[in-house]
RNA sequence: GUCCGGAUUGCCAAGUCUGGUCAAAGGCGCAGGACUUAAGAUCCUGUCAUUCGUGUUCGAGGGUUCGAAUCCCUUUCCGGACACCA
């Protein structure tokens, strides 16, 4: 800290401490029910499985310092918070214990190093943590003390976790909600899946599922008829459907198990490992027979729609793990398959002696019609062929690396400008964007010739080493977003909604008409059960969509100790929409008649605020789910979707150990100046970026704000008009800031308004200082002291109750804190909870800050010459003729009279004044946006300069003189100056 | 793949929505000065070019306009978010 002659150290740590203590005493931040205007605003509640870091805590800085301007303007603030427990994440964790795993144990050990002081104490903990509800309890906890660390002004006492009966009744109620909007169904799904766990596997459970992501893809599943067996089909599994058109054989390896299947009526052909894909997939499935790949080797199939019989060879390269181990061939596209069936059709031949003609004589199915664009020539339109050739491989002995090669080649460039040919009615489509796969796909599973076939992105293994497969889930719950109707009243929330930033309206407008069919339940995990099947839990993210109005009887459900079985569908009918009778509930009526006055109180989200890549999940839900289950006037008012922050340039992740636990922040520069930085570094919708360097330079700047006000309340408050001008110039400018700050918060610009009330206030502190003294600035200061404080009180809290503190005690307030009536009116005695209410507008004298205006221009311009020139001795400023001052006049009434016209303008002066047609060029346009700029008479602003004399006089260091004399090259309020 | 966004003067980064007060905030770096025995820290000043008239700048090219960093079109190069995961 700078520790500057008689400059005061001041302790923020230990004010901050204090009064986060008197906060939490006073129940500062729990508001009671009043006849203020009411602001419920919140933040998505954090997960409950790590410490909070730095970068948490831009979210929570950001949100109270609105919440906190809220109460500037007057309102009555409501900001809760909970935790979630929901899902997996918790569970892995104390899974991860219960197995010992290493990794889990020192991301463990490392999260709650700063809790402990032994090891023993680290281990003790760790083992309670193998029970999930405590690692959510101990998390929760610190969550909790790290942001009252950094002043966020939340009502803890209607906190709840996710895993809390009372949530999850909450939950039941709201699904029950939904399954009457129609929007709860139930149906298939594919997900990642165990046959040996008999569940679905996660992130965590795959090998280096963390690292290496897994996913479901879609693949096309063409059923082969086999010659001479009724009803009995191959199924080969591909990517590219529309390769069909070119098959020629299947691959089939002799030496593979193969099963036959029965699927339906119908009889399926999958390699023996890809049994429990077709069991887990499709219904009503047995199992008929063993047999292995010789027994395709004389048969023939049918390749569906294109109706060609097709012979079945022997591949060794054919994968039993991979789709359903069986594959037809593509010889036009594939490198490997043409090579494959040519040595077949040609033994013991190469390549390269066919150069004239292409020798399996295929027929393309591929035209190049875009060759600008196509980053491959072909010869005869067969890619692989050509392709083959290009490269000089002529067989598949010791080639397979080549081979590899030229197929990633292939498929990454060749698709390029490329359109279907002789395959009938898919002519023209191109191959880009999988359009004719696509097609083709959806033409053979119209004629019951193909069936959609899952699997997962990589091969992937579960810890306990299962094959990952993709499942078909039967019975899977869905939020169903699909219908028109429910859309289009999602929209008309959003419509109606303030969204920051603006911009990102439309897209959220997007998400919602891309939101579908949404899985919300889950196997396993913690969390809510779905009341109509109780073997599914609610999943995380649609647990917590319209979760904000417990809040608003959370806290009454606690304090009564409501029995939460009693927390029916009825009562929170009641509660929320006033339906039905009160007194016929078998409830606390006590309970339920202040409950109820919450919710009317407090009606609806104000505020909410979420990370902007929660937009297409979270929020998306949200939205929805608050348009279908709350009436209109209960709808979330404002959305503001913020980025995230860095360090130094860099992700904040636990691997990278730069996420600075966030209790931390108050040792090491103080909540406050935490708090400023964040505010003042940028606007919340841009990425931050976390710099040491950074935040120890504001801290200068705040330092001697402090140090500024600080000092100024020493001085007793005069009245306004006892004060000089140059006085109330700096109390003009002041108010002036204010404006602006009311107007940036309007639109949630928190940076803007800052920057204009802190840097733009300081520096006019700093010009003031020079032309009155430090002495006259410090007591001018005092007449603005205590807006300055409640205005600043949002975004450093602390600091601000501290100073309010001293004018507190010189007004000699018969309000103490200790007072604790129920009448007793907080605000009197919190900074925190204080409105602003001056009118500024009185106290802004436009004519003072206009000739302040010229006599800082005129000193700006003097120095800038002064700086150039050596051993300047006088100053000389001489005044514009008076014929200029006529012009300007002219232009003033004639911009007034004839509104922004250029060719009226210079009209009127040609006729006037042709002497300055050539000024008026260029002069003109400027005028024409802004306006003219404020200018003084001739005799008046000779006056100013006069008055100033002095001034100009120490400012310049040498001697000034007001010349007598015009200047052709001067204009009004621009002087000439003469150096000499 | 789908959907968004960005490119600003040595670096980071405001400004763009709402065109004019924009040679363009702030920070870093650099240079000079004050203080100091000195260094550091701190404070002040400067930081596109300039013959101090002005000129050339906001990825590139074109357009609209009296006027474009800002609006429109084209183009190059970067980045972010994506559903069963919180």
């Amino acid at each position: 800290m700078n520790t500057n002659n008689d400059e005061i150290t001041i302790n923020h740590s230990e004010i901050e401490t204090k009064w986060q203590a008197q906060w939490k005493e006073n129940k500062v931040f729990e508001p009671k029910i009043n006849d203020k205007p009411k602001y419920f605003g919140n933040v998505a509640y954090p997960y409950a499985n790590s410490v909070m870091h730095i970068g948490h805590g831009r979210t929570y800085s950001i949100a109270d310092i609105y919440l906190r301007y809220q109460r500037v303007l007057g309102k009555n603030v409501l900001q809760p918070l909970g935790f979630h427990i929901s899902g997996t994440p918790v569970l892995a964790v104390s899974d991860g214990i219960k197995r010992k795993d290493k990794k889990t144990l020192t991301q463990v050990r490392n999260a709650i190093s700063d809790y402990v002081t032994s090891e023993k104490e680290s281990n003790d903990l760790i083992e309670t943590f193998k029970d999930p509800a405590n690692i959510a309890k101990f998390f929760s906890g610190t969550i909790e003390g790290s942001l009252d660390s950094i002043g966020i002004g939340i009502d803890w006492s209607r906190q709840f976790t996710t895993g809390e009966p009372m949530y999850n009744k909450f939950i039941e109620w709201q699904f029950s909600k939904l399954k009457e909007a129609g929007l709860l169904v139930q149906g298939k799904y594919p997900i990642l899946y165990s046959a040996q766990d008999e569940n679905a596997v996660g992130e965590d459970d795959i090998k280096d599922g963390d690292i290496d992501k897994v996913s479901v893809s879609n693949m096309v599943g063409i059923k082969f008829a086999v010659c001479g067996e009724e009803n009995t089909f191959v199924l080969c599994a591909t990517l590219r459907p529309d390769a069909l058109f070119c098959a020629q054989n299947l691959w089939i390896k002799s030496s593979m198990e193969i099963a036959k299947l029965k699927v339906g009526t119908e009889f399926w052909y999958v390699a023996k490992d890809a049994i429990n894909k077709v069991k887990y997939q499709f219904d009503d499935v047995s199992h008929v027979s063993d047999l292995d790949g010789t027994y395709f080797l004389d048969k023939f199939v049918i390749a569906p729609m294109v109706d060609k019989k097709i012979p079945c060879y022997n591949a060794e390269f054919c994968d039993s793990k991979h789709g359903t181990g069986l594959v037809y061939s593509s010889p036009a596209d594939s490198p490997h398959d043409y090579l494959n069936l040519f040595e077949i059709k040609f033994p013991g031949k190469s390549l390269s002696e066919f150069t004239d003609s292409e020798p399996l004589n295929l027929t393309p199915i591929t035209e190049t019609f875009d060759k600008k664009k196509q980053k491959i020539s072909y010869q005869f339109d067969i890619p692989a062929y050509d392709i083959l050739m290009k490269n000089k491989i002529y067989n598949t002995e010791n080639n397979s690396e080549n081979l590899e090669r030229v197929k990633q080649e292939l498929y990454k460039e060749a698709h390029f400008g490329s359109k279907m040919i002789n395959s009938g009615e898919f002519d023209g489509l191109v191959l880009k964007k999988n359009i004719a796969g696509d097609k083709v796909r959806d033409v053979l599973f119209d004629k019951n010739l193909a069936v959609n076939f899952y699997e997962t992105s990589r091969r992937a293994t579960t810890r306990g080493d299962d094959n990952v497969i993709v499942a078909n889930l039967q019975g899977q719950w869905f939020l169903k977003y699909s219908d028109r109707a429910v859309k289009d009243k999602a929209l008309e929330l959003l419509e109606q909604s303030n969204y920051f930033p603006a911009n990102l309206k439309a897209s959220q407008a997007g998400y919602i008409e891309w939101a579908n069919m949404r899985p919300c339940a889950r196997k396993r995990g913690l969390g809510t059960q779905i009341p109509y099947d109780r073997d599914w839990i609610v999943e995380p993210l649609s647990d917590s969509t319209i979760y904000q109005m417990l809040y608003l009887v959370s806290g009454l459900i606690n304090e009564y100790k409501i029995d939460t079985e009693k927390l029916s569908f009825e009562v929170f009918d009641y509660l929320y929409f006033g339906t039905g009778v009160a007194s016929k509930l078998d409830i606390d009526q006590e309970f339920l008649t202040k409950a109820r006055e919450q919710v009317v109180y407090w009606n609806n989200v104000d505020f909410r605020y979420v990370g902007m890549s929660h937009m297409s999940n979270h929020l998306n839900f949200l939205i929805y789910h608050y348009s279908l289950i709350f009436p209109k006037s209960m709808w979330p008012k404002t959305f503001v979707a913020g980025n995230l922050m860095m360090r130094d340039g860099q992700k904040i992740s636990k691997s990278k150990g730069n996420g600075t636990p966030l209790f931390r922040m108050k040792k090491q520069y103080g909540s406050d100046l935490y708090r400023l930085y964040i505010g003042v570094n940028s606007n919340c919708d841009v990425e931050m970026d976390f710099k040491e360097e950074e935040i120890v330079n504001l801290s200068k700047k705040f330092d001697r704000w402090t140090d500024l006000i600080s000092q100024s309340l020493e001085c007793e408050k005069k009245d306004f008009n006892s004060y000089s001008d140059i006085d109330k110039w700096l109390i003009s400018k002041f108010y002036k800031s204010v404006e602006l700050y009311f107007e940036h918060f309007e639109n949630f610009k928190i940076r803007e308004a800052y920057v204009e009330v802190l840097y733009e206030v300081l520096n006019n502190i700093n010009y003031h200082s020079r032309r009155a003294g430090e002495k006259a600035t410090i007591n001018v200061l005092r007449f603005i002291a205590e807006d300055y404080l409640i205005l600043m009180t949002p975004i450093v809290p602390h600091i601000c109750e501290e100073l309010y503190c001293k004018i507190k005690s010189n007004k000699n307030d018969s309000v103490t804190i200790e007072d604790s009536s129920e009448h007793f009116d907080k605000s009197k005695s919190f900074i925190s909870l204080k409105a602003y209410e001056t009118c500024g507008k009185d106290f802004i004298s436009q004519e003072i800050l206009d000739k302040e205006e010229i006599v800082f221009d005129l000193i700006k311009k003097v120095s800038a010459n002064i700086e150039r020139t050596e051993n300047v001795k006088i100053v000389i400023i001489t005044q514009a003729k008076s014929d200029k001052f006529e012009l300007f006049d002219l232009i003033k009434s004639t911009l007034e009279t004839d509104g922004k016209n250029p060719k009226v303008i210079f009209g009127k002066i040609a006729k006037k004044l042709p002497q300055y047609v050539k000024f008026a060029k260029k002069f003109v346009p400027k005028c024409l946006g802004a306006g003219i700029s404020f200018y003084l008479s001739k005799e008046d602003e000779k006056k100013l300069l006069m008055e100033n004399l002095e001034f100009f006089k120490s400012e310049f260091g040498c001697d000034v003189v007001i010349s007598e004399d015009d200047s052709e090259k001067a204009s009004p309020r621009e002087f000439e100056i003469t150096l000499e």
